[in-house]
RNA sequence: GGAGAGGUGACAGAGUGGUCGAAUGUGCAUGAUUGGAAAUCAUGUGUACUCGAAAGGGUACCGAGGGUUCGAAUCCCUCCCUCUCCGCCA
């Protein structure tokens, strides 16, 4: 959520930054509801402090004297006015509400301009593609790996996109997640176990709510969401919180398993591994001073880099241009890793700053020293990393001519053996 | 799931219809005292929205939402959460 303030102070500013996300927004009508907001509260605030004054003159009074009955009965229609008053500005708040949750965050000023992915900005490159995997095939076409990769009992028991991992499918599964969630913990990111089902109001903070609601899968019961992503708990973590300025920034990582419908996908984009409906994921988040924000990015992003050098993988960064940001975010780094079968890149982690959006709409604050005020931080977080597409990678890049995967040597003591076979 | 008890400010805890944003204690901050500290004393100590150039006003918030009433922390209803006992269960 943005500031109100800025909205009021610098429509333009805010309309002009907008712009640069080419997401069609209505600032004039904002702006009217909450001018209609501010006149109902007026009112209502007025009546209400009359109402209160007459209450305090009424206390003083003997009950049931003359001129105490004489104020109940002229109370009784101010009464009736306050209730009136008071109702139509709930409705008018709720509006403003809406309206101001539908207004996505605005770029920082580093952000390049573009109107979608042809114009994100490669910021740098690791690795030597042409090198990559000089017996590489996709994936899904590597003998066996059905046998591993058991899409058919997954669509028979779940769905499509609902794989089983088999044997050393699992175990390399199993390796990634450890090895993530351990080079993250040496990199000073405290470890946290969290729900995987969250409530409206958290799917809320982070932006998932009102705008990405199919996206998510909802229980029947109980109205939960299963996470799209560790980012959801894991920001909420400190929801209606505030916190020492000592304490910041405060670092954590968490392995889930991330549920997305991703209706309206399709091709070759969703085969194999390259998109599935359930992933494991391992997660990093960042509350920050806001002053240090954007320095906390770059380490973020270096942060998830690292564990690509070390796995061996050719990657580049994307800085990701305005009409490719999405609604949250203020700036994003994605990081793809090169899948030499496939011959393209696999988005593996976005790194984003969202600045004080979802702090504000999360009431994460911290308590300045400077000031001894409450203020908004600001969050960060990044995937460090997505499982299977890294597994993908892997398996595309490191595939020998013998049919087996070389497993890279970060990973073995994980693994437990230095191949991966498919038979 | 059943029965019961409870949810008040940083914490503990009073308040069962009226001047209560809320006693008291602890904590915290500042000042006095001290060589320094402890102890003691004094003063202060929430958040948010809104009006205002400012000074300063106003309103809301006692788990959440609704209701009764001229007036609700206090009465009624629904929901959420915590605790105790029972049931079920990885």
């Amino acid at each position: 959520m943005l500031d109100p303030k800025i909205l009021r102070e610098s429509p333009d500013l805010v309309r002009a930054a907008i712009a640069r996300k080419h997401i069609p927004v209505d600032i004039d009508a904002v702006l009217a509801i909450d001018a209609e907001w501010r006149t109902r509260l007026q009112e209502a605030e007025g009546l209400r402090a009359a109402q209160k004054a007459a209450n305090s003159a009424m206390a003083a009074l003997p009950k049931g004297s003359p001129e105490f009955l004489a104020k109940v009965a002229e109370m009784k229609a101010v009464a009736a006015r306050v209730k009136e008053s008071e109702g139509q500005l709930k409705e008018h708040e709720e509006r403003f509400r809406q309206s101001m949750l539908s207004l996505p965050n605005l770029p920082h000023a580093s952000v390049p301009d573009g109107g979608g992915p042809a114009d994100n900005v490669v910021a740098a490159t690791h690795g030597d593609p042409a090198a990559a995997g000089p017996h590489a095939v996709a994936h899904w076409e590597i003998p066996g790996f059905e046998r591993l990769f058991d899409f058919s009992r997954g669509a028979k028991v779940t769905g499509a996109g609902f794989p089983f991992y088999v044997g050393d499918a699992a175990r390399i599964v199993r390796a990634l997640v450890r090895f993530f969630l351990e080079e993250n913990g040496r990199a000073g990111y405290g470890e946290v176990q969290p729900p995987i089902l969250v409530n409206a109001a958290s799917a809320t903070a982070t932006g998932q709510l009102p705008d990405k609601e199919g996206q998510m899968y909802e229980t029947t019961v109980d109205r939960l969401y299963a996470v799209p992503t560790a980012e959801v708990p894991l920001t909420n973590f400190y929801r209606d919180e505030i916190l020492e300025e000592d304490a910041l920034p405060v670092n954590r990582c968490a392995y889930t398993p991330c549920f997305r419908r991703e209706a309206g996908s399709y091709g070759k984009d969703v085969r194999g591994l390259n998109r599935l409906h359930q992933f494991d994921k391992v997660e990093l988040l960042k509350w920050v001073h806001p002053a240090s924000s954007y320095d906390e990015l770059e380490k973020l992003r270096g942060d998830a880099e690292r564990l690509l050098r070390l796995l061996g993988l050719p990657y580049r960064v994307l800085s990701m241009c305005g009409g490719d940001l999405g609604f949250a975010p203020a700036k994003k780094y994605d990081l793809e890793v090169w899948a030499a079968g496939q011959k393209r890149w696999l988005e593996v982690s976005s790194c984003s700053n969202f600045e004080a959006f979802q702090a504000r709409r999360a009431q994460i604050r911290f308590r300045s020293k400077a000031t001894g005020r409450p203020e908004l931080v600001h969050t960060l977080n990044g995937s460090a990393l997505a499982v299977p597409r890294v597994l993908a990678a892997l398996l595309e890049n490191n595939l020998q001519p013998d049919g087996r995967v070389r497993i890279p040597a970060a990973l073995v003591p994980h693994f437990g053996a230095d191949h991966l076979s498919f038979s």
